[in-house]
DNA sequence: ATGAAAGCGCTAACAA
DNA sequence: TTGTTAGCGCTTTCAT
C-alpha cells in the first residue's frame, strides 16, 4: 500500500455526496446564494450540521489572494496599552470574521522586516501598524503589494494608507480643566522620549490645555520620560529638585505615572495630598497600584473598530487618499487626585 | 475587457520562466533538496534575490492539511501574566518558522467554541490551552479531529495531549526559605479561586513548604482571592482581623499580592516593614509597583518552548501517551520583604 | 435549479 | 539533473 499523506478530508465533496447534489451546490448554500431550491437547501443545511462540516478558508485564500486576515504589528506587549489593544482587535476582527496575524518587532528593525514577510506570506488583507517611530523602509513592501496599512498616532498619511489617533488635546483638556476646580495652578508635565512625533504632539497639547485656563506654563517644570516606567520614576525625581514644585503632575502615558508614583513614595512625598497624578492611557493596571491612578482612558474597542473600518476602506479601494480618524477619550478619576494643597496654592 | 480578480502573481511559475527552468526545480531549489546542479540553484537563488520572491505558504498548507501553526487560546490579556506568555510564545514561534493564531476567550465557553472551530478552520497543528478550567467538551472537535493539545497547569494528560506545569512547590520552597531567613515564624497565604485545582496544589504547595522549615501551618491565616487584585485585597483585609496577624504574606499569583498591597497601604500598614508580601509570576509590572514586589519567576519563555516542543512530538505521533512537562521557577527578591518586625516575631 | 470544470500555488511521485 | 503532472478544497463561470 503506497504512502498517503492523511487528510481530514471532510470537504465539499464529501457533504455533496451525501446530500445527492454537486459541490457547487453546496457551495452556494453555504455562501447564501438565492439560486437554491428551499428544499435542497434545507435538507444541505441539515447534512452539514449532521456531519459536523467544517469549511476550509485556505482554499479560498489560495483561490482569491485574500485571506480575511488583518495583520497587527505591535513594538512590544510589556506596556499594558498593547496588549489591551490587541485583545480588543482581536475581538473586533472575530465578531467581523476576520482573523488575526500578530507580530511583535521589540522596536527591532530586523524584526520588523521578518514581521511584514510574515504578512505578505499569509497574504494578509491589510496591517495595522502600532507604535509611532519605524523604518518606512521596512514597510515598502506592503506598499509595492499594495496592502493597505494604518498607522496608530502616527499622524501622517499617505495614498493607501490611514491613521488613527488619539484626541490629547480634549484628554489634557479634561485633566487640567479638573485640577484646576482642586485648586491647583502650578503643573508639570512628565513628557516621552524627545524626538518623538508623539511627544511633541502630547506636550503641545498639554500646554494648551494650560492656555486654555489661563495658566502658566512653566518651562522648569517639564521633563522628558521614555514611555516606561523607570523613565518616568527618573523624570518624577529630577522634578522635584524644582525651585517650586509643582503641586500636580500630568504625564504622557500610565507607565510614566506608576514611575511618578513609585518615587513620590519612596520619597514619602503623599499622593494625592502633597501632590496630584494624572496618567494617560487608561490601562487596567491603573486600578491596581495604590493610590488607584487617575488617568484618561483611551477605548481600545472603538480605536479597533476605526482601524478595522479603516483597512476595509482602503481595501475596496486602495487608491484613495490616506483617511485619518481621531478617538476621543474619556478622563477618569480615581485616587491619584486631590485638592492642591494650601502652601503651595496660591 | 473581462472582470478578473486580480492577483499578486510573482509565483513559482513565474520565477521558473525567468530562470528557464521549470517550477519544481525552483521548489527544490528552495527547499534545499539535495538534486539539483550547484550552477543551476545559484543561478535561481539570484533571481529568487532579485524578484523579490515570497512564497505562499497557503498552497502547502491546502496541499497538506498543515499549517505550521500553533493555535494559542488564552482566557483574556488582563492579568499581564498572559501577555508576557504569549510575547514569549510567539517569538519562539517565530524563531522556529511557524505561525501564530491568537484567540481568546474571556473564559466564556461559546467564545471558546468559537476560539476551536477557528483553530480548526485555519488547520493549526497544535493548540495550547491556557486557562486551566474549561468545559472538556467545547474542545471535544480538537480531539475528534487528532489536533494535539498542550495545555498550561492543567495537570491531567490523556492520549494525545501534553500539560506543561510549574514547580509551585519549588518556588514556595524557595520564598519560604528567604522569609525564614529573616525571621518571619507567622505566614499567611492568599490564595486562588476555590474549587480550581491549581488552587488547591499552590495552596498545598505552600503548606509542604513551611513543614520543611519546621514552621506552623496556621488554618487562620490562609484566605481564598480569585487572582485578581480585588480578591487579593479583599483577602488580604479580613487577613488583617486575624488575631494575631502573620509578618509575611505569600500569595498564588501577582495580583492577588498587588491587592494585598493596595489593602496595606490603605491601612498605613508599612511594606515590608510591618509585612512582608511575596507574589508569584514574575510580572514585569511588579517592579513598577512600590514597593517592588517580591516574587517568584514563571519563565515564559521556557513554558513556551517546552509547549512546542510537546506540541511537535505529539504531531509527530500523536498516539502517544500523554506527556507532563514541569517548570521550574525562580525567586526574585525587591523590595516587598524584609526582616520580620520585632515586637510580632517569636 | 443544478452540474461540470477550471484554476489559485505548491510539492512530490514519476518519467525522462 | 530536470520536467510533467496531479491534486489539495473552494468558488464561479458557463452550460444544461
Amino acid at each position: 500500500m503506497k504512502h498517503r499523506v492523511e487528510k481530514t478530508a471532510l470537504n465539499m465533496r464529501a457533504v455533496a455526496e451525501r446530500a445527492g447534489v454537486s459541490s457547487a451546490t453546496i457551495s452556494r448554500v453555504i455562501n447564501g446564494s438565492s439560486a437554491v431550491k428551499p428544499e435542497t437547501a434545507e435538507r444541505v443545511r441539515r447534512i452539514l450540521k449532521e456531519l459536523n462540516y467544517i469549511p476550509n478558508p485556505i482554499a479560498t485564500t489560495l483561490k482569491y489572494g485574500r485571506s480575511n486576515t488583518f495583520g497587527l504589528i505591535v513594538p512590544d506587549l510589556v506596556n499594558p496599552f498593547f496588549p489591551e489593544f490587541l485583545l480588543a482587535f482581536e475581538q473586533v476582527l472575530v465578531e467581523n470574521e476576520h482573523e488575526l496575524l500578530l507580530a511583535t518587532t521589540q522596536s527591532n528593525e530586523a524584526k520588523l522586516l521578518t514581521s511584514v514577510r510574515r504578512m505578505l506570506m499569509r497574504q494578509v488583507d491589510g496591517v495595522v501598524l502600532m507604535g509611532s517611530e519605524y523604518e518606512t523602509r521596512a514597510v515598502e513592501p506592503l506598499f509595492e503589494r499594495r496592502i493597505p496599512i494604518v498607522t496608530l498616532d502616527r499622524r501622517r498619511v499617505q495614498p493607501g494608507t490611514g491613521d488613527v489617533s488619539f484626541n490629547f488635546e480634549g484628554g489634557y483638556l479634561q485633566a487640567v480643566e479638573y485640577l484646576y476646580g482642586l485648586g491647583h495652578r502650578r503643573m508639570g508635565f512628565l513628557g516621552g522620549t524627545k524626538g518623538i512625533r508623539t511627544s511633541e504632539i502630547r506636550l503641545a497639547a498639554f500646554q494648551k490645555a494650560l492656555e486654555h485656563f489661563g495658566l502658566t506654563y512653566y518651562p522648569e517644570l517639564i521633563r522628558e520620560g521614555d514611555y516606561r516606567v523607570d523613565g518616568g520614576e527618573a523624570a518624577m525625581v529630577s522634578l522635584l529638585d524644582a525651585a517650586r514644585r509643582p503641586t500636580a503632575v500630568l504625564t504622557v502615558n500610565d507607565l510614566t505615572a506608576f514611575g511618578a508614583l513609585r518615587a513620590l513614595h519612596e520619597r514619602g512625598i503623599s499622593v494625592p495630598g502633597d501632590m496630584s497624578v494624572v496618567g494617560f492611557d487608561g490601562i487596567q493596571m491603573g486600578g491596581a497600584v495604590s493610590p488607584q491612578l487617575t488617568t484618561v482612558r483611551i477605548p481600545a474597542r472603538e480605536a479597533s473598530q476605526a482601524c478595522i473600518q479603516v483597512l476595509g476602506r482602503l481595501r475596496d479601494n486602495i487608491t484613495r487618499r490616506g483617511m485619518s480618524v481621531s478617538i476621543d477619550v474619556e478622563f477618569m478619576v480615581r485616587r491619584s487626585t486631590g485638592r492642591a494643597p494650601r502652601v503651595r496654592a496660591r
